[in-house]
DNA sequence: TAGATTGTTAATCGATTAACAATC
DNA sequence: TAGATTGTTAATCGATTAACAATC
């Protein structure tokens, strides 16, 4: 338990459970790793690896409950609680994710979202409270916020970080294209879609 | 240059572009990899590392011309040419991702979107076109499109992902959160928003 | 008990870091 | 020439794969 762990195993939890949630549905209370890696296109042995980190799931000579796993893997990533998070900036982007789906099913609920615009403010977009950006450290206390989403233009996003980090957000998934200079003690993740778009151009190339 | 170049090193490419950009900006002509590497929180070995798969860029004693860095790399990674990308599904998602700025930065220029819902098809939202999406292979020909970007519920992803590979589409960025199941041939992205989201929720749950 | 599959230890592979020779 | 910094080879580190003993 107290091994280094590897980002990328936290990062194939949550394939797994997507994988697991499959075969529920399929009615199969009972899946071996053989069965899940190959629904993941991955080996057997890396996902009993990364399973064999946060410890026993499984029966041997059986496989592991759907259930069971899906529960203990929830645990492992603090899905079975609730997450109060708020997202900063009420653009296109902002607001595809603020009303994305997946969130809420993984616990996360958005509790606020915060805007420059005035024009925007105070409206409620379906159970979806916009706020002044103004108001955000007040909000962020009152309602006990804990991540912070970034979806503005590049040119605010640090000073936004600054602000959240500064009234007491440690957890920060950051989608504007630019890296945050803020204290390591805040986790940190960064999704640049324009990044992962380079990488498919990279590929095309190398055919062509 | 025939060597086996990690994806990651890839990935980073994109990063260093951002670097470099922001050292043009300051009108900083030349850069070292010292520089660069402070800025990025690297070290500098990674980053020789990096572009020496390549080729190379920089003078020995000297350092790198932030120009020709820039102009390197876009090649690499093919963003010096026109990329021709639709995204199919005009939801919130769709929406953010078809007027996002750095696409056009990169040389990706959304020609098309694909819609489902009637009342949004034929509709044109600042110089982007909202197609039928039954009529999504015609226009994806006819446009000459190369690479898809997938914003539809998880539930018609795979079958979109199929149309898309039929009519000759290679490259694929999936925004839907399901494991594509597609020809190996086809290059796939794949960004699963709450999957990221949960590393975060991990991370909070150690500390607390 | 025999068959199956887990969990873990060992072996391999690959990526990152470091060191240094080449050279501007 | 002396100083600086690259590009590359070697060393280290970490993650993935494989093998197998434990056990249901």
């Amino acid at each position: 338990m107290d091994k280094r762990i590897p980002e990328e195993t936290i990062t194939r939890l949550s394939y797994y459970l997507r994988a697991l949630a499959y075969f529920r549905d399929e009615h199969r209370s009972i899946v071996s790793s053989r069965q899940l890696a190959q629904y993941l296109k991955i080996t057997p042995h890396q996902l009993r690896r990364d399973l064999s980190y946060f410890g026993h799931f499984g029966k041997q000579g059986v496989g592991y409950s759907c259930e069971n796993l899906i529960d203990g893997i929830r645990k492992i990533l603090g899905l079975d609680r609730e997450h109060r998070a708020c997202v900063v900036g009420f653009g296109n982007l902002g607001r595809a994710l603020s009303s994305y789906r997946g969130f809420q099913d993984q616990g996360i609920i958005i509790k606020a979202v915060f805007e420059n615009d005035k024009s925007k403010i105070n409206k409620t977009h379906k159970a979806l409270k916009v706020y002044d950006l103004d108001t955000m450290e007040k909000v962020i206390r009152e309602e006990n916020i804990r991540i912070g989403i970034i979806a503005v233009p590049k040119c605010s996003a640090e000073n936004i970080a600054q602000r959240l980090y500064a009234c007491g957000i440690r957890a920060i998934l950051n989608l504007a294209p630019v890296k945050l200079n803020i204290d390591k003690e805040c986790i940190i993740k960064e999704i640049d879609l324009s990044c992962q778009l380079a990488y498919l151009t990279y590929r095309l190339n190398l055919k062509a």
